[in-house]
DNA sequence: GCGGTACCTGCCCGATCGGGCAGGTGAGAA
DNA sequence: TTCTCACCTGCCCGATCGGGCAGGTACCGC
């Protein structure tokens, strides 16, 4: 199941090609990325998938040295790539994920190195910065932007562990929160106390440092977390 | 200032080749777009620009046949592509103006008709469903993905002026809600009442057909609007 | 003038929220 | 076993919300 590292470094070796997997879920930016990079000589697609889980398959198969990744995967979640970022970087040891994203999030930033990432880069920087970051996490090295950059330092250098991630029974009430129910209405839908929703809803806010519901559901919505 | 519909159109006319501005504020989809699109040989590329601003000026100076853009514009607000899409309309009589965006929402796709497009893409078509569309609005004629069109239909169908606009100081109000404030400090920041607060709040929900303001946040940013 | 829109204000009242307090369970790791 | 973690529950209380009611001003177009 796991890929030896070896070979996997083998491919990294400079002054061959470096081939890569490209996941995204817009067809038109991975057209536009395949005819951008395929234009450097020493980098080469061999793979595209617009799901994690067609992601998993094309890298099972075509064992890339480089995965190009966004992290939204789909309309719903901001975390789907995140779980592949994890998936891949378990089953394919050495592998570079490099992560291509809208949002500049410290938190989406710590949370993908966490998941195995050697490199983040904001897709509004220019093509020439993005071949630079994927030749050196080719090389093993890490690669972020700028911005990218100030970010995780941010995170280093702020509270260590100030990133508190929601429970599976946090989201469901935020979900459900969004969506304007009561405490009493929230409660009624998961079979439990409008008790016990007021003290996920406290739980929620505290994570997520705001003191209000409707600030609750705004952090929420632009973390990607509903 | 407006450009003679005649000179416009002579453009258009088939067997020319189309001449096309990207609006994008992602240096890479903008060299991606313009790396597959040039591989069209009646496609050409004739400018770029990544602002509102920017994409006034350089469609002034080229004056191309089609302006493909996004409606996201800046990381804060979805609106500015609607702004310059009524702009470039007022000012460019006749241009074709083709958005392409992330996300499909009924009351963007209507609001960006209103506002002078004449064709809606949606990021996750292929290549050549982007063409075609180009092409499309190249003739003079519009061009909706078949999800767009179903967004332009339900709206038409539907209750046909349900779409309800925010008011500037809905839209402040609804800026701070999101913040987490409550009534009476809104009040004190936009130096009104709380009971003015609370009317505006009152209005918000209605308009959003919501009964929370969380839900009112909720909706609010996953239609863009803070 | 008259209608429409945007904006602002007061009062009332029941429902809801947010933050405390107290306590409990079961699962899994050290 | 002890500890931690996610989860669940009850009670209290002041602040806030949401939806009514009533009223007002100012501007704009017909």
């Amino acid at each position: 199941m796991t890929i030896p590292t070896v070979g996997t470094h083998a491919r990294q070796v400079s002054g061959r090609t470096v081939r890569i997997v490209l996941v995204d879920d817009h067809a038109i930016l991975r057209d536009g990325l395949r005819s951008v990079l395929e234009r450097e000589s020493d980098l080469t697609i061999v793979g595209e998938a617009s799901s994690r889980e067609e992601g998993l398959a094309v890298v099972a198969r075509v064992e890339p040295d480089i995965v190009l990744m966004d992290l939204k995967l789909s309309a719903s979640s901001d975390y789907e790539g995140l779980a592949l970022c994890a998936q891949l970087a378990k089953a394919h040891n050495g592998i570079g994920l490099l992560v291509l994203t809208t949002f500049l999030d410290d938190r989406l930033v710590v949370e993908a190195v966490h998941a195995g990432a050697r490199g983040y880069v904001v897709k509004d920087v220019d093509t020439t910065e993005l071949v630079r970051a994927i030749r050196a996490v080719s090389r093993g090295e890490s690669a972020f932007d700028s911005r990218s950059a100030s970010a995780v330092v941010r995170s280093l250098n702020g509270t260590p562990s100030s990133i508190e991630r929601l429970t599976e029974r946090e989201l469901e009430v935020l979900r459900l929160l969004a969506t304007g129910l009561s405490n009493n209405m929230i409660g009624a839908q998961l079979f439990i106390s409008a008790t016990t929703v007021k003290f996920h809803v406290s739980n929620i806010m505290r994570k997520l440092a705001v003191s209000r519901r409707a600030e609750a559901v705004y952090a929420a919505s632009k973390q990607g977390l509903i």
